[in-house]
DNA sequence: TCTTTACATGAAAACGATTACATTAAAATA
DNA sequence: TATTTTAATGTAATCGTTTTCATGTAAAGA
């Protein structure tokens, strides 16, 4: 039995304004009055009906969290920090995927037609133009979380893929000596996996190594298709001394071919991935991997989104590019 | 820019009650109007304001979904089960923890008192008076996935923790043939917890043997927690030969435990889980565990919980309890 | 042809909050 | 003391939708 403004303020003996004013700490009404609202309303439980309230202000403090797909750890991470800042600051968390069957598009209209969210956080691996003309005509605060910087007319977070891949690149090559680098990398409409692909080609460029095209596969950023690639690369005549991949999911694959191919890591061949998903620690040798800290980031998107919905933001769109870090494993 | 039902009606030049009425597939308006409106609507973009709509149907069609919290693959199963179900019966899933820092039982009155949403998937490992209280004052549907059958004012779904650990324990006795089984539970205020030990228990009994009190230890559900009680078991003079721990993820522990005291799994002693979480299969060996279907689970409670919305279920609450299935690994 | 019934649609209230505007009472000024 | 200003509160409109009740028109029956 939920109780209403038009009964707290009878009980109270004044009108649903009052009510309203001394609970949104409006400065007019008397501390006296304010007190007296406030002790009737926790007494009677009184907990104004959000719906009706967004309803009249066209102003929800529910966050629409879109993502492709609602699984794995990385949509997990960002839940988790979205959650987190958003209960701090008594907003609301709605997720929404595409669930590989609607385009991201059709999600995003869904929350921005009809009323229920106040801002959107859109993680996506690429704009495609019809996201984009979306996002022009928009009026909902938005924050893209991307995996390369491609649209200004919102704030934007991004994860330093490509400086992330070549320093790793960099590293196997001249920490570990190592020049004979092959690269598995994600499916290429992907920005992640574009941007690690040319942190990996330019690393070996800088270094004057040449790319051997057979070292260089396009994979799916899947367990069984890392695995597949892997197979494909270990029973090439040249073999390559290290294989990146461009995921962990898919550098675990790599763990599995070996032991198809009675394979030991890192003796016979080395392994890195990116990412640094909770597996990859427990992987025997420990793979030698990229931090990439989602969490934070989706902290960091929540924060900024709700600084925007609260306009206490200035007006100019920011664009954070998120540092990986380099976890040196067993596996090179 | 969005278009309100009154520019709907004026553009088709009709009365909103109309509109609505086509709308929401009233059979007292004529197929000619229906078709009319409908096509309008479309090519006007139009979307009810689903603020306005539960505002004033009293309806929401967003389920409110409270966990302890939401971190770890079990609750990211969940929820991606969840959310299956409620984009394919256009419902909405709202997310919400306790944090760590509230109880559930606040969580649970946030989304009560609010209005936002129409029902309740409450997971929690037990069920405490003060939430007790609170479901049986409840006018929204609800459903609680926990680790026991203990509340049956409302639906509910749980696990068989008992039968899964039962039956496993049974395994390593009679098909793997050891009687030196220790167990680390998981915290004895957990539900799931207390059932999976007292399976472990009764098989023993059952089969003849005694527990060795040394060989029970309450643990934390934590990877370092599994690996501190390990060390503990594998030090003792008399040595279990399996270690079956309460959760995969002190299970992982346990391989911890085997590199830093140099033992070899499953020679030197053997490792069992429960619960089938992701990293368990790229464990080398690879873990004997018990799977739990928390994806299906969770896509069972919305099933559920959207039935009881519409009101198409009827009055006798339903209690599901899923089975769990034996992963054989080689941990064993 | 006139009355009754059924059917399709419209007018208007309702939901619970916020807020612009009106009102009253008290304080400040002349 | 009379008038103006200010502060606190109340009145009523408003948001977009659904829904009850009223209304008008066409079909059915007498």
């Amino acid at each position: 039995m939920t109780i209403t403004i038009k009964e707290l303020a009878q009980k109270c003996g004044v009108s649903t304004a009052t009510i309203s004013r001394a609970l949104n700490d409006d400065p007019s009404v008397t501390k006296d009055t304010k007190a007296k609202v406030l002790a009737m309303a926790s007494q009677l439980n009184y907990k104004p009906n959000l719906l009706a309230r967004s309803f009249v202000t066209k102003k929800s403090n529910i966050i629409g969290l879109v993502m492709p797909d609602i699984y794995g750890e990385f949509f997990m991470e960002i839940i988790h920090g979205v959650d987190e800042v958003c209960y701090l600051n008594k907003y609301y968390t709605m997720v929404s995927s595409s669930h590989g069957k609607r385009s991201t598009a059709e999600a995003i209209i869904d929350f921005m037609s009809r009323g229920i969210v106040g801002g959107i956080i859109l993680m996506t691996p690429a704009i495609d133009d019809e996201v984009r003309k979306l996002l022009r005509l928009n009026q909902l605060p938005t924050v893209v979380i991307s995996g390369k910087r491609d649209y200004d007319k919102c704030d934007s977070i991004s994860i330093d893929n490509y400086n992330g891949a070549y320093s790793l690149t960099d590293y196997i090559i001249n920490i570990k000596k190592i020049r004979k680098i092959a690269h598995i990398s994600g499916p290429l409409n992907n920005n992640d996996a574009i941007q690690r692909q040319r942190g990996y080609l330019n690393a070996l460029e800088d270094n004057g190594i040449t790319v051997n095209k057979n070292w260089l596969i396009e994979g799916d950023f899947t367990t069984f298709g890392g695995q597949a690639a892997s197979v494909k690369l270990l029973k090439l005549k040249e073999r390559p001394e290290v294989i990146f991949a461009g995921n962990d999911m898919m550098a675990i694959g790599c763990y599995i071919a070996a032991r198809q191919l009675n394979l030991k890591i890192p003796t016979d061949f080395g392994v890195a991935g990116f990412d640094d998903i909770f597996a990859s620690q427990f992987l025997n040798p420990r793979l030698t991997t990229l931090h990439v800290p989602i969490y934070e980031l989706g902290k960091e998107a929540a924060t900024i989104l709700i600084k925007r919905m609260n306009k206490t933001e200035k007006k100019e769109f920011k664009h954070i590019t998120v540092p990986t870090e380099l976890v040196p494993g067993g596996s090179i």
